[in-house]
DNA sequence: GGTGAAACTCCGTGTGT
DNA sequence: ACACACGGAGTTTCACC
């Protein structure tokens, strides 16, 4: 049954508007029992949403970049995330082990823009920044196997 | 004209099951007239396609790092993302500017399934990683603003 | 958890402007 | 590019198992 509930996720995460009865289809479920599925699932936040994929090219925000950040001074108290949330080119926020708190992902149009929301960042978090800028994508955002 | 399709993806952003009879009243033009841009969209392909967002603790991925990768041999022709792309554990590959040549974000279930994972990287490109474990994430996957 | 059916809503296309 | 309309399809809830 478990098995079930990992199937109709795939599916969903393949394609978020696959109908109720597409999936019933496949999982040879009633469309009603898959509806229940899916309502549980999100309801125990294992679906968390559904989203469009945009093409960031297009959209005007052709530039992806990560940004490593490091406190300035260590002993200061650690909010950079709620410091760096209104930052809406800050795609991503990660706190992570190493010898930086945090990587960044962040998406802009153009060089320029980015030096802009550098000097933001280190302004409004106090740290010292370290960038790495992308420059092709082969793959991103492949479903996991579940 | 521009403006609403903007509107429509972010509003396909945020709910990517929306149904385009609420998108008309958000929008104020006809269902038809939705429709109709939404497919012009997709053909386009700056809307990619739609997916559920699912919770990776809950479905038995609870581990996110960030691998750095540099070819040991570097006159070796680069073709990492052709040798890795049957590692299904790693969810992006970006190639980026600076020291290392691509950054992979992968994700496992455990320690011991980074280490395998790090083994099969190293083995299928010949290259060198770096490896910084994510602790972590306040926030990821938030919608650009367009 | 599951089914099946009924009532409602939405989708997708055709037609017209 | 948009509005309107209509038949087919999908959604959502219900009683029952």
């Amino acid at each position: 049954m478990e098995e079930i509930d990992r199937q109709i996720m795939t599916l969903l995460a393949d394609d978020g508007r696959m109908s109720f009865t597409d999936l019933a289809k496949e999982t040879g479920l009633s469309v009603s029992a898959v509806h229940q599925r899916v309502r549980r699932l999100q309801k125990r936040g294992i679906v968390k949403g559904f989203t469009a994929q945009l093409d960031h090219e297009q959209i005007g925000l052709p530039m992806t970049a990560f940004v490593s950040i490091k406190p300035i001074d260590p002993s200061a108290p650690d909010d950079a995330p709620h410091r760096l949330r209104d930052l809406t080119a800050i795609e991503a926020c990660h706190s992570v082990a190493g010898e930086e708190s945090y990587i960044l992902k962040v998406r802009v149009a153009t060089p320029n823009e980015l030096e802009d929301l550098l000097q933001k960042i280190r302004a409004a978090a106090n740290v010292a920044t370290r960038t790495t800028v992308v420059l092709s994508t082969p793959w991103e955002g492949r479903r996991p196997p579940i």
